[in-house]
DNA sequence: GAAGTCCATCGATGGATGTCGATGGACAGT
DNA sequence: ACTGTCCATCGACATCCATCGATGGACTTC
């Protein structure tokens, strides 16, 4: 099976979903990216790397304020990654996740009209 | 049990989500909403009810072009309307389900900064 | 009232998903 | 080398969820 979420979307997807009907295809992509977005954990991930210094945070600061475990925190950020909301760099021992410039508003764009 | 989903949220929510971390709270009422514009049926059936005359369409005009079951249709309809993205009106023996004005913007709004 | 259409609910089922403990690799400091 | 910290992967488990067939209620028309 393994996984097939490693191939990163460029978070974008289809026209403004209130023109006119979305095609199978265009509903699968843009469904995949608001699943990303539909857990409470993920959204909290974001807004704190969204607030930080330089829209980027490593792993050791989220773990604690969200209040789960580390192999959790890994698993939602490696989903956001792979959706393109953040970018994953690797410094010293530690890994930084920031945030995607421009891929939340892609996403906010095709919902209004 | 007894689902709970018949609660219907004003389908706003919170904060802007980029400009501070989200309270679990806060976290939770996005997520709600945000699980309900995750599955690729229903977000097509948004897209073809805001494509519609009047941004209205009744239930027989949606099972045939998704190609799914009636109580399939029927029960993405239920969630999109407890989200507060659809409004149910019945007049005769068909169900027409509406866009509810502002609902799709407030959601985008959250997502930008 | 009988027959037919529209639609919601119910129960079942297979698949996806969130969570964790255990493990191991990579790196820094002693 | 040894120890300790940071982090990703793995396997397991429990729960949620999308889908369907069957059923029944409501309404229209004959």
């Amino acid at each position: 099976m393994s996984a097939t979420l490693d191939v990163i979307q460029p978070a974008a997807c289809c026209a403004p979903l209130v023109r006119e009907p979305l095609g199978a295809a265009e509903a699968d992509d843009l469904a995949r990216l608001m699943k990303a977005l539909a857990d409470p954990t993920r959204l909290r991930l974001l807004s704190i790397v969204a607030a930080s210094d330089g829209q980027e945070a490593c792993v050791c600061d989220l773990t604690e304020p969200i209040g789960l475990a580390q192999p959790t925190i890994s698993h939602h950020l490696k989903i956001l990654a792979g959706a393109g909301f953040l970018s994953r760099s690797k410094r010293g021992t530690w890994a930084y996740y920031a945030l995607v410039p421009g891929a939340l508003e892609r996403v906010s764009d095709v919902l209004r009209g």
